[in-house]
DNA sequence: GTCTATAAGCAGATAGAC
DNA sequence: GTCTATCTGCTTATAGAC
């Protein structure tokens, strides 16, 4: 009813984009078995029998949402900084503190269709009941999140550690990518435990700079290049020496 | 019927414990979501009014199954690694290498109930419906889980690096603990982007050893601690020099 | 393409006989 | 304490009128 008071535009395919934005809404905030198809039907605005009609069934819906949003915005702070290829060791160091930053921000403080929450919570339960579809979104979100932020990573520290083998560095980005997910995966923990609220900005600040810390030590980069990073951060480019 | 076929020992609460056995061993496979209490009565071979009877609730039963879980194996590898207080920095960095073997194991080869599955599982999807029942699981779990992993690492690092702060160790422990999760949590994007099977030996042993070094570099560890306690992991006690 | 009405099934919980 | 039979409410999916 709401659909036919705006005529202007086109409008075919009305019901069709209306569900897909109300399950790319629905799914992000409560997950797939925890919305019913009444509950999107009514979201949408449009009838239950429109689901089946142009999606087929609810996972189909759950598959298309997904591949939307990553389509859409993957890890959308990534978008800066893949911009410009980095060239010095500092460059590199200054973007993957960017990275921690704005990648434990994405999944702590989510706004928008949260791409990366899907992928944890989806994955880890049951609740893909179709095995062939968990397949296909396994590799939605690899080919939409995991990969692109692999290889950027992936780039960054062989900038920084040239000397390093294949092997080391994708074990290092995986150690970067294990710390930033902790505070996602055990944040009711960590918060019980220790009495914290993990996105409170300074407690947060502080998570990305230990993380950035931890890791080029764990990685062997030296003590100036980490300090200068972190001086430096966010401000204007300035060319830094380095190792 | 099966069980009066064991006429001998005491069997009163029969049922309780039949319907505890197979709700310890059908969540932990399935989740709580994809267990439904007619599969479980069956499973125990109960009849489905005994959920109501002892335990009131679908939920309650599951709360109690958690606890029961926690309670007697908690994170059963700990065991060893608790008995006897570590004094030196070398024996300390033997235990954490220990652990971090241990701990993996548990999480991407779990045997019998996986204590830690559930607690990633449920705490990420929407799926305790009832938010006290949710406060009691997240209490249950880093009462049993959490705190003592978190106690017993922050006791090792306190070992090996003593004039570290409090703050420090705290940050520590959770990119340990971060980095081992990133294991079991990213596991399918991981095999589907690298190629490999996570819990395969090689793969698995190379992790265990990346975590170590990559830990220990990151707190600011010695090269000669972290190669003499690769070197001598498993072997017999024996004096190590220390930095 | 969109609607109403309904099918078909499964969920957790309960009443009441034994 | 255990059983059968059933209630109530929800789910996804479909048939068929418009």
């Amino acid at each position: 009813m709401a659909a036919n008071e705006h005529p202007e535009k086109e409008k075919k395919d009305n019901a069709r984009q209306l569900l897909l934005e109300a399950a790319r809404r629905l799914f992000t905030e409560k997950g797939y078995q925890e919305v019913s198809t009444r509950e999107l039907a009514d979201a949408a605005g449009v009838n239950l029998a429109a689901i089946q009609y142009h999606f087929g069934s609810k996972a189909q819906l759950f598959s298309e949402a997904v591949r939307s949003i990553m389509e859409e915005n993957g890890c959308s702070q990534m978008a800066n900084l893949l911009n410009e290829p980095v060239k010095t060791p500092a460059e590199a160091a200054d973007r993957l503190f960017g990275f921690i930053q704005g990648y434990i921000s994405e999944l702590l403080r989510p706004r928008g269709p949260q791409a990366c929450r899907i992928m944890f919570r989806e994955m880890m339960s049951g609740a893909m009941e179709n095995e062939d579809l968990r397949r296909v979104l396994v590799q939605t979100v690899v080919e939409h999140v995991t990969k692109p932020v692999d290889d950027l990573i992936l780039g960054l520290l062989g900038t920084i550690f040239p000397q390093m083998s294949r092997q080391q560095l994708e074990r290092g980005v995986q150690s970067i990518i294990g710390q930033c997910s902790f505070y996602v995966v055990h944040q009711p923990f960590v918060e019980y435990l220790r009495g914290v609220k993990c996105a409170d900005t300074p407690y947060f600040e502080e998570t990305s700079e230990h993380i950035f810390t931890f890791s080029m030590r764990g990685l062997g980069g030296s003590e100036e290049l980490i300090g200068q990073t972190i001086a430096n951060h966010g401000q204007p480019k300035q060319q830094l020496s380095q190792n």
